[in-house]
DNA sequence: GTTAGCATGTAAGGAGTTACATGATTTT
DNA sequence: AAAATCATGTAACTCCTTACATGCTAAC
């Protein structure tokens, strides 16, 4: 049992501590707001809010507010469920907030601990950037030393692909340097929208074959 | 059953179409070569291994060559076992390079792909570049709708976030558009050391050896 | 003579997806 | 009145990890 994932249980309670939303709502929010990165299904979502509801960080209110003139006994109608955060789930959402072991820093965690940075305390989010960036520059050292040991043996193709996927890694490293510069003078980082216009910047453009207009939306 | 996962298969099948090889140096090797982006651990790579063979894509050798002296059959000395790609698993790799379907651009996969793209023929490889690249794309117009749209309502944290993560695709439509590019001249991309000269560029065999030592070791 | 790396496996389980099933409401 | 989208859920499955269990061989 227990759909209490890491990620997403995180990301339910961080969500639900700003507002109140239904299952449908919470993710879209998961799939935009924070879905760069990772994308959720309703068959995992709903199971988790069900574990979440058990374990009382969770209380489940069905609709019928009592300006609803449908609010009847009777018309028990497949109502929305709305989740809202109850006191303990307060706590238990600070308490995942305040962990910094590797746990925060690893690719499948950082991203959605980045995202609710906003309501994390200074030192957590110096020591979670840090922890990131030590990790990457790990990554780095054993990608140097294995192209080291294997260059002139790989085909061209590896090999590109190895030396972009290094550069990535160097691009976050870089990323992650302005940051913690930034929480270190305390002030918000970039915070310039940087307005793209209608001019598409980069020469994108060219709609290749594969053009079924599928969406989201997935089941 | 079936530990017939689609990466693991597939890029098992491709190194040891190079040379055969026992477990242990196959999972280095994965997580080297091909690792920047997927780290396998022994418990899905023996399984895997086991699967494909009972598929008749493999054949297994127990180590004991004719000239080994401690080939007695009481010494079952538990022996390295030799992996080696059948004829119907080098079949079975060639049908799954031709693939050009979603599978072959999703995130999970295209690194794996690309890594492969030496002994893939040109016109699936530039299919592959191409359908990646229109996935970025759609995943761009996506973001940008997104971001229109919650702009202003959402944190610093959070924009940052998405900020970072649209350059990040951005970036990488702009690597294959590169990679394209280089592809319809027929040259190969950035060629960093040796070069093969601009006769054709399939059939790029490295020859590796095991030799290597060290490394991560994650169990 | 003990640590470190080489080598092979298994059982249990975690974290999610897909496909299915259903029905309400809004838009066209 | 059809189509799209909103809304909730379940069962089966996938793919991979962790933790365990074992033993060989080289180097210090």
């Amino acid at each position: 049992m227990s759909r209490r994932s890491g990620v997403l249980e995180f990301a339910v309670l961080g969500l639900l501590r700003e507002s109140p939303m239904h299952g449908y709502e919470l993710r879209k929010r998961l799939n935009t707001s924070l879905g760069v990165f990772r994308a959720f299904s309703y068959g995992s979502l709903y199971p988790c809010l069900k574990t979440l509801v058990q374990q009382g960080w969770l209380a489940e209110e069905t609709g019928h507010s009592p300006d609803d003139p449908r609010a009847t006994p009777l018309s028990n109608r497949r109502a929305k469920i709305v989740y809202r955060l109850t006191a303990d789930g307060k706590e238990r959402f600070e308490e995942l907030l305040g962990q910094t072991g590797p746990d925060a820093w690893e690719d499948e965690h950082f991203g959605v601990r980045f995202a609710f940075f906003g309501q994390t305390s200074r030192d957590v989010r110096m020591r979670v950037l840090e922890g990131r960036r030590s990790r990457l520059e790990e990554r780095l050292a054993k990608m140097r030393a294995s192209m080291a040991r294997t260059r002139e043996k790989l085909d061209a193709y590896t090999l590109e692909l190895q030396r972009h996927g290094m550069e990535s890694v160097e691009r976050e490293v870089r990323w992650l340097n302005e940051l913690i510069e930034s929480e270190r003078e305390g002030r918000p980082h970039r915070a310039s929208p940087q307005d793209r216009g209608p001019g598409e910047p980069d020469g994108i453009q060219g709609r290749h074959r594969a053009g079924s207009s599928e969406d989201d939306t997935t089941t």
